[in-house]
DNA sequence: AATCAAATTGAAAACGTTTTCAATTTGATA
DNA sequence: TATCAAATTGAAAACGTTTTCAATTTGATT
């Protein structure tokens, strides 16, 4: 305990008033006297005096942090929805405790289990499911948590999303009305809610809206990889597709360039529509089609969302739905 | 204060021994008898008892916290870092306190003083410049600051990088000995050293160890972004430049862009070798030449540097250089 | 059984701030 | 001047854990 350490107690003796009134002063409580507080001030510039948040957070129950858990913070999806969290939190003079989650359930419990050690006031959860063993530590948790880009398909937890079934029927009608008979559905694990329940029920309905028959064969199911896309072409190839709706835009992008670097052309060939309209869509070339999603906002607006509840402020809605769009570029006609 | 928080003093109750006994047995501290031992961990299971991370921060003096200060997440060579970071913080029991600066320094400082005020035990800093404020906060701080993808020209903080000097030298030397008599340079700020005194002095030195003339019209100052990246090519075009390299990816993706849609041919009329030979050097086509660095390297051996001094372990060397190399793809011939 | 050293345990202070409620001060009114 | 209500302030407990050092126990030896 080196003594260079400026607490409470030294603002208190200086400036000969008690650390209650030092911490009324520090933290804007309006019940002190102008002069009282003046004098305050005087002596926390003075000796330079930073409070320490954590005995903060310890003794008034907030720490000011929120807990985020992200699959991979590479990726440029969960990325650019990190950013609008991190944005807002700060807005609201919050911190971020990030950590990666590999979307491994085990990884993903002892997570949960280390941001609420560490009392973090919420927690914003983004993946693509909730195991079990996951939704049993959410339903004990006394803290706040708000999923980002994340569905649950049980519908206890507050969420912010698009609506993907619309989405994908959207962008699936728009490949058969450009006269593809066989427009294949590129996925993640079909084992994933938001894959199977979500988005593929919005293929399906596309393809009976337009009286198309639903073939199994065209749909792929992948992980989220550049290399797994470039693997596809013969796939695609072998089942007569002319179109494909990718649930990712590296998978896409994998998927495109396994096509042309085949010598077939895009769109001539092969249409493509992807889900995520990052800027890899604008990258590559030719430039792809993508459902546009707001993805800054997507995770902006759980963090208020979150913050609304870290302040039992009134929620009107739980499950919030954002726009999406349908963005064409040159991978379709 | 609802008591369905379990605390120590519970525990202690329940298993009949003091608050520092069951302490001990948290913590591991082998002074305690195995039937002791055995019985406190039995009450533990049973109230399922989950010790306060912050009130142990708060009587420890260790958080187990890292503050990680970011310029962008949704840049991929931050990213990239930040994964390493976490990851081997997570292997090291730590979690990481993300912040992005935007590279502002008034924004860098506050979030400095905010790290500092929740007491974290080390920080990484990432950024292209310390401005003389922040270098004020470094100074004065008791908290291990390692740098991570960022130099420091006065040479006094703890840093990991690559020979960015030597890597460029390489890079620009290829593009010389392809035949280019007129190789652009195109970077982010100058105001930088990064940028002025490290990759500027490669490139320098490898036109004069070639004996081509140093002409500055050919050193091109912009942001980082596509967008930037783009709108080069008939700035490239007005000097006669024949070849690029480039000092971020989505910056010379964005340069690629131009010149191909203009329909100049990379690499037959424009060669272009980029500086991180992030995953978007595959994904474009042609696919970039590129200066390696091992992003995620970076990020990783940061942290273990910074463990290591938070722990007070023996380090050999404060300023850590990583292997670089030359990834020739079809952006070069 | 007595002695001694090592192991184990406990009481209470420490960590630095916030909160609560009683005590005191202040200002307005009659 | 006395009274009263509102504002201000302070003392001490609270927050939940770790640490320190004295007290106690244990085991080995004579």
């Amino acid at each position: 305990m080196d003594k260079q350490t400026v607490t409470i107690y030294d603002v208190a003796r200086e400036a000969d008033v008690s650390m209650a009134t030092v911490s009324r002063v520090v933290n804007g409580n309006p019940n002190v006297k102008p002069a009282t507080r003046k004098k305050v001030l005087d002596v926390i510039e003075r000796l330079d005096y930073r409070p320490n948040a954590v005995a903060r957070g310890l003794a008034s129950k907030k720490t000011t942090t929120v807990g985020v858990i992200i699959p991979d913070v590479t990726n440029v999806y969960f990325s650019a929805l990190a950013r609008g969290i991190d944005d807002i939190a700060m807005m609201y003079k919050y911190n971020i405790i990030l950590t990666n989650s590999d979307e491994n359930g085990r990884k993903e419990v002892q997570v949960l289990n280390t941001l609420m050690a560490k009392q973090v006031d919420g927690i914003v959860f983004m993946g693509n499911d909730i195991s079990d063993e996951v939704r049993k530590e959410f339903e004990r948790s006394k803290t706040p948590i708000v999923l980002a880009g994340c569905v649950d398909d049980q519908d206890q937890m507050p969420s912010v999303n698009i609506d993907y079934t619309a989405a994908v029927e959207e962008a699936t009608k728009n490949l058969i009305d450009h006269g593809n008979e066989r427009v294949a559905f590129v996925s993640g694990s079909l084992d994933y809610p938001i894959n199977r329940d979500y988005r593929l029920k919005g293929y399906k309905q596309a393809l009976k809206k337009a009286g198309v028959r639903y073939d199994d064969k065209l749909v792929f199911e992948t992980d989220y990889s550049y290399k797994a896309g470039q693997l596809l072409q013969p796939a695609l190839q072998s089942v007569n597709a002319t179109a494909a709706v990718i649930g990712d835009d590296e998978l896409a992008a994998g998927v495109m360039n396994g096509i042309t670097d085949a010598g077939m052309s895009v769109p001539d060939d092969f249409e493509i529509i992807t889900s995520n309209d990052t800027k890899l869509t604008e990258m590559v070339r030719p430039k792809m089609s993508s459902i546009t999603q707001p993805l800054y906002d997507i995770g902006a607006v759980a963090m208020r969302l979150l913050t609304k509840l870290m302040n039992n402020e009134p929620v009107d809605n739980k499950t919030v739905l954002l726009p999406y769009g349908l963005m064409k570029r040159a991978s379709t006609h």
